[in-house]
DNA sequence: TTGAAAGCGCTAACAC
DNA sequence: GTGTTAGCGCTTTCAA
């Protein structure tokens, strides 16, 4: 349809598809009509960061007309042009655990805040399903990508990664990682191995000496450096350490508790996440084990509703949502300022010490 | 730049950009050119839904060519043209809410099996934030908006919310929601009045009288609905009804809780939301009373979770991640098909009787 | 300081 | 069955 008929915005279409139906949105072009001046000069008058000088005169005529006509440049075609869409992706391992779900909270606040939509994708801790939504942000051109979860330390997966994160960098998208990776990204992250420590040596001088830890699978980074912060401590100590693995769930963390308390208990437990240290208390009950009284249990992250458990879980306040927006302000300077600086900012997180955990028990379990 | 003298994708552009940079992304002239075809054929042979006809020597040479360069088409593109991107949002009153992250769970999934990316919009209940979202949404020509959480009624928030809507549907947008609405579109709901009498019946057939429901906003869709089917059954038993409100968050439960306790304390709560029964829960252990022994609590939703919360409550199991795929399949319903049926689907909920709910005590709190 | 014109990569109406 | 052509709405040279 040649651009004089169309109907202009603002006036009832000639067609309208029954009651449902209105106006439609206005485009640049109505807005550069009813203001009598170009495309172009409408163009930079309503770009904000445009350095083209705009006479005040006819800049306010036209923020006149926009006003009045609610005029909202079409995303998608801006988007054509500047080969990125506003939108700013959240990769993280589940949303379910509230642990993602508080950064998410906080990430898409800030996103927010700057017109940004964010999507998130949630891998339900399978590495191929994150890959196959990497590939599908990286397709979409999103302007950044934020992974909150710890990345893989698996051949295969890290060379695929690293493929996307190239073609991400190629379009100017941004990377930001809010978890430990082998991958050299922008992040911001928890002060994980000073967490795992300060929590190893708070059980230590409550008077325990058989302390286990509950860790996630040894090829995510997440692990690894909460374990050297519990080894750090434990070799200090000179006491000798004892790691289970499980896979960050609930379940998870029950299934490795038992495997722990039938094969020479520990009086005190360091589970890598609070998620599964619900699952370790879970199965303490289970089986009719007090704590604290006979395992003091700990914890890592302080998820928010811990306080609704019984007994309320001593734990590693890990700063979440602002993770959340700390990773979304780093995106933004490199998208804004072009800052691509790579550095690894870490979050202070602090213990915080509450009825799950207390001195050893002085009778033998078994 | 004219096309002609544009690098050809997988060649190693001239002026790479250092070590991250690479080959340029495939567009489709570079199949169809490779092909020896025009763009057009090769749009429609990669099409996967274009009726049209393309011979298959032709269409097996193009898929063969767009296999090898690995070409995807460019999504900006495709939505500048169409009208819409290949992005479903999800508007959710608070994320960190488990019963929200978990219809966000099972929407995502459902959605990303059909290469739809999904945004998710959370409000932390204020209004005005979920308007600011949905016109953001809008002027992103989003595929689709699913509504998780329930309708408001009050008279700026209704016009604001149908003017948005409109400017969907004149697009070609679908909206689906997942909770009740004044608004006439597409719902998949939880079947909240039947669960509201089914808890309530299972505390009077407990021989409780005094029950007291913990309800939500006055103004909120869904508190209606659950307080209707309270009524109902509290009607029926000829006995008594009291509501107290709160916000659907936990403070709230808690606070209510403590309000209903200092008048004339029930014998039995039903709690509109399992996330304020926690709350709930938490005032009654703060104040030493017994549950159920003193009070019984019963909640609603059946979140992920509460198998770890002592004690372990007795709720109405509503079907989550079901919820948030059958939202997205009807909207796919409308987009593939055309289906404009604004009928309400109610999915069956469940009582699940577990050791917060007891018999009445024997005596008098105070 | 303003404007004309050329696309971004794709789809669809309309030939042939 | 295939191709030509005209845009989707916006930004951005380049020229005035």
């Amino acid at each position: 349809m040649p651009r004089q008929l169309r109907t202009p915005a603002g006036v009832k279409s000639a067609n309208g598809r029954g009651p449902g139906s209105t106006r439609r949105l206005p485009i640049l072009s109505d807005v550069a009509h009813e203001a009598a001046v170009s495309l172009t000069t409408a163009s930079r008058a309503l770009d904000p960061d445009s350095t083209h000088p705009v006479a005040d005169r006819t800049r306010a005529r036209i923020l006149a007309v926009a006003a009045r006509l609610a005029y909202r440049p079409n995303p998608m075609a801006r988007a054509l042009r500047t080969r990125r869409v506003p939108t700013i992706a959240i990769v993280v391992h589940d949303i379910s655990d509230p642990y993602f779900a508080e950064i998410v909270r906080g990430a898409t606040a800030a996103a927010s805040a700057r017109g940004f939509l964010t999507v998130v994708c949630s891998s339900d801790r399978d590495p191929m399903t994150e890959l196959q939504y990497v590939e599908m942000l990286c397709l979409s051109r999103v302007s950044g990508v934020i992974f909150a979860g710890g990345g893989l330390d698996e051949a295969q997966y890290r060379q695929r990664m690293s493929g996307y994160a190239r073609s991400i960098a190629h379009y100017g998208g941004a990377i930001v990682a809010l978890a430990p990776r082998s991958e050299h990204w922008p992040a911001e992250v928890p002060a994980n191995r000073t967490g795992a420590r300060l929590v190893t040596e708070h059980l230590l001088s409550l008077g325990h000496v058989r302390i286990a830890m509950i860790s996630g699978p040894s090829t995510l980074f997440t692990s690894r450096e909460r374990e050297l912060g519990y080894l750090g401590a434990m070799k200090a100590a000179g006491v000798e350490p004892r790691i289970e693995r499980a896979d960050f769930t609930i379940a998870g963390g029950a299934d490795a508790t038992a495997r722990l308390l039938s094969a020479g208990p520990p009086t005190a437990m360091f589970v890598a996440s609070d998620t599964m240290a619900l699952g370790a208390l879970a199965e303490m009950r289970r089986r009719g084990i007090g704590v604290p009284s006979y395992v003091s249990v700990a914890g890592f992250d302080d998820i928010p509703g811990l306080e609704f458990i019984d007994p309320r879980l001593t734990t590693v306040h890990v700063p979440m949502a602002e993770l959340g927006a700390a990773g979304v302000a780093r995106l933004l300077r490199h998208l804004d300022d072009g800052d691509l600086n790579t550095r690894t900012n870490h979050h202070p997180v602090q213990l915080v010490v509450r009825e799950s955990t207390g001195r050893p028990r002085e009778v033998s379990l078994y």
